[in-house]
RNA sequence: AGGAGCGUAGCUCAAAGGCAGAGCACCGCGCUGUGGACGCGGUGGUUGCGGGUUCGAGUCCCGUCGCUCCUCCCA
């Protein structure tokens, strides 16, 4: 029987990582520009601080983290999300002690047991920005204009995307909102499935997204959050809206967006794509202004968001090859071509002093005949043809084939480097 | 989670119960030491896996695994 990946864990080959890098490394520059820095969290942590930062009875924590005991019975899980281990962080080394804002951001692996499809996989890759120490709502402005920058900065329309924005309230006010999705939901408890029935005793805002049929026709017309929002989120909100004004930036506002977290707070966003299909979030976020203490750290307010790599990827390939912009990783400058068996120990010396100069340098190691090493050389790129025959190297020179012009010159073997690298 | 479709060579796909094939790719030769073309030849498969029906299954049936799409949720 092969041995083949598990299902949702996909490879990403040689031809698809040099779009990844391209990506990743302009999200590592945009975000630097707005004052964030990296931070590496494990990928395994304590089942126990998704369970308290995220929340028991969201469906990421309740029904798609990996969750497994470690040789001592601890319960460990693969990260579903980031955000809970960066704040988690955040208190553990005490960043709080340094003042001011700690704008963190992250890049890696996380893992959730869904059923695979298109732009979703059990392991998928987020990028993801967190400003801790904050209610600003100027900074949650700040973090949106990010998202959008971001996506611009790889080449998105702005037409071909959207924003859709809500505010969830905070704590205080969250009791009411949840009495009165209680007292909207109960006359159909009934008609809802069996986790919404649980759902309406510990977190009826968790019915909002079920993904049943009829739970999701009951949950049209129940209460919104906005309508329940204390004065100081209120007016949160309200500033906030004025701030993406003035940042020029659109928004929807979406009263059912409640996001499948439970430490949101306040504000709640998702950046769309209209170019994708079901799966159409590109990044979505919020403020978490209680997390930090649910965790046992320092209370301390925080926004953010993550985005989805796979996604991303999904929407740049798609794009016409004319208005990519990024560039395919180039072949070697040069390729040896040792004639005989004879002149590969002098063949290896050259490839190493070549590279040790900066030259990329290769040669074929798959027995191939020398009419078929310079087609793979003139294939992967190469600029220059280095042929390696008793003839010349009985002369202590090596024959220099410019691949573009087709012109040969024997170079003496101790001046290949400065005459590859005098030449552009 | 629910619904639909698809799994045949590395890739794209044929074979409508009767000899498993083509194109591309790969390797060699033509060219005994020099280019993407061309010509000739070659490697490559337990038809995803497991059962069943049948004289005979890639094809029909059941199961299973995987992928894709939709609904939903989300990154």
């Amino acid at each position: 029987m092969k041995v083949e990946a598990v299902r949702g864990m996909t490879d990403i080959l040689p031809e698809e990582t040099s779009l990844w890098q391209y990506v990743e490394a302009e999200i590592r520059e945009a975000v630097a520009l707005y004052g964030y820095r990296e931070i590496r969290t494990p990928i395994v942590e304590r089942a126990e601080l998704f369970a308290r930062g995220v929340g028991e009875t969201t469906d990421i924590v309740h029904k798609e983290m990996y969750v497994f005991p470690d040789k001592k019975g601890q319960l460990l899980a693969l990260r579903p999300e980031a955000t809970a281990s960066v704040v988690r962080a955040y208190i553990e080394h005490g960043l709080y002690a340094r003042g001011g804002v700690a704008k963190l951001y992250y890049l890696g692996p996380m893992f959730r047991y869904e059923k695979p499809q298109k732009g979703r996989k059990r392991q998928f890759h987020q990028y993801g920005v967190e400003a801790l120490g904050s209610l600003d709502p100027a900074l949650d402005a700040e973090v949106i204009d990010l998202a959008w920058y971001l996506m611009e900065r790889l080449g998105l329309r702005r037409e071909g995307l959207f924003l859709r924005l809500n505010s969830i309230g905070c704590p205080r006010d969250r009791p009411r909102y949840r009495e009165a999705l209680r007292e909207y939901f109960l006359p159909h408890r009934e008609g809802l499935c069996t986790d919404c029935q649980r759902r309406l005793d510990e977190n009826p805002l968790r019915i909002l997204d079920c993904n049943g049929h009829t739970c999701q026709e009951i949950a049209r017309d129940a209460p919104r959050s906005l309508d329940y929002l204390c004065e100081g989120c209120r007016a949160h909100f309200d500033e906030l809206l004025g701030y993406l004004d003035a940042l020029g930036l659109a928004y929807e506002k979406d009263p059912k967006l409640v996001r499948g977290l439970d430490y949101y707070t306040r504000t709640v966003f998702e950046l769309a794509s209209r170019d994708l299909g079901a799966q159409d979030a590109l990044l979505g976020g919020g403020r978490y202004d209680g997390l930090a203490e649910a965790l046992g750290g320092p209370p301390t307010p925080g926004v953010g968001f993550a985005g989805g790599m796979e996604r991303l990827i999904l929407v740049l390939g798609e794009r016409e090859p004319g208005e990519r912009c990024y560039r395919l990783i180039s072949g070697p400058r040069a390729y040896l071509l040792p004639v005989a068996e004879e002149e590969k120990a002098e063949a290896l010396k050259i490839l190493a002093a070549l590279r040790r100069a900066g030259i990329s340098a290769d040669m074929d190691y798959a027995g191939r005949s020398l009419r078929k090493r310079l087609q793979v050389a003139v294939q992967r790129g190469a600029r220059y043809a280095l042929f390696l025959g008793e003839e010349e190297l009985s002369r202590g020179e090596g024959k220099v084939r410019d691949l573009e012009t087709g012109v040969e010159e024997y170079v003496p073997v101790g001046e290949l480097v400065p005459y590859l690298q005098g030449r552009s």
